[in-house]
DNA sequence: GCAATTCTGTACCAGTCGGTACATTTATCA
DNA sequence: TGATAAATGTACCGACTGGTACAGAATTGC
């Protein structure tokens, strides 16, 4: 079972690497060459680690939703006793923190891959890994602003889908303004503003 | 100066049609076979009337901003006599049509090249346009709003800046989630949102 | 020690990349 | 009718692409 050469690399921290390679330079604008540089190993140790370039990509993916992402959409339901307004404040502000920091690449690797998506520069199957990640957002949205309206904090004439898309788009615009170089200081005072007067709206 | 072959092809067409691939796959995802099997002309023909690859990008990035950025930034202008609100909605449901049109590549062109800025997926020179773009965005955003607050229709306590980086967000974040394959009618929902969301924002 | 197993490094594959040299065709001007 | 100018098609360039064959090195169980 234990018998044969041993690996002279970790696994999870060559994903890691590779991750944030993609994350910076995006699907196509990646090489195998740029992997196995950055991750110090050569291309049949890649090949047999994680497949080929396609599945360590959807691999960089799983990834990158479950060790960046993830983490700050916790923030959504660390406990329902927190207003609303709160926890959708630290969320963004996670995430803001997340999408600027200067030790990762900036802006966020699932908004910069969905804008690949449905191009030739992206195989399929990950256009399709995508668009199920959008589905699952808007639905972790969605539930959260469902249990706020059933407890009262949210009218109840309120649209949920209007409000998830709307906050979609002010979660992916604020990545893709952090890619464009926009301060932490600025992104934070645009989202307290997105946040402040949604409780106040009337469906 | 006449003299010589006449070109089999118009060059403005054919920026055109340059602009949708780019727009469509992204610099890295589009290659020169693509150009030119697109466009019905051979590669000396391209780079004679383009220069290189760089240079019809670039050359696509201000044909995009001209013709199909601009006139939906004019709505924003139209008339002072016009609310605001009207104006916001105005704006953001051409660029809602825009960016979900079915006869077009689905999201922007801007927005998508954003997100590969600052790799080497992206040459730095198109890095810096797409920077400069962006802060004429922002800017452009920052005129309207100081407009309306000389005009009294916006509280003179209002942050300008944060106006504008939320309304940028909120419009970048629309060309994501178009991209991503939402529907029009969902995306106008979110924007009228955000647009009353603006509204009642007291500095 | 010795096979079996597994990883590593080198060297290579066909295909595509962006870009160009060059000869040819088509036009204008004298 | 040339001479000149400009666009065309073909054929090619070195470099790089994703991916792999193969030999050798390192580890295990027997």
């Amino acid at each position: 079972m234990n018998a044969g050469r041993k690996k002279t690399f970790d696994t999870q921290e060559a994903l890691d690497k590779a991750t944030k390679l993609f994350w910076l330079n995006g699907y196509s604008g990646t090489s195998i060459s740029d992997l196995t540089a950055t991750l110090g190993i050569n291309k049949p140790s890649l090949y047999n680690a994680f497949g080929n370039k396609e599945h360590l990509f959807q691999a960089s993916l799983d990834h990158y939703m479950k060790h960046y992402g993830s983490p700050r959409w916790e923030k959504l339901n660390v406990s329902e006793e927190i207003p609303l307004e709160h926890r959708l404040k630290a969320f963004l502000q996670a995430v803001i923190k997340l999408v600027t920091d200067p030790g990762l690449p900036q802006g966020c690797l699932f908004v910069k891959s969905t804008c690949d998506s449905n191009s030739h520069a992206l195989p399929e199957a990950i256009t399709q890994t995508l668009k199920e990640l959008a589905s699952n957002n808007l639905t972790a949205l969605e539930a959260v602003l469902r249990k706020e309206r059933a407890a009262g904090s949210i009218p109840p004439t309120v649209d949920i889908d209007q409000m998830a898309t709307y906050l979609a788009s002010v979660l992916y615009g604020i990545a893709v303004l952090a890619r464009s170089g926009s301060s932490a200081d600025s992104l934070q005072k645009a989202a307290d503003m997105a946040v402040s007067t949604l409780l106040q709206h009337k469906g």
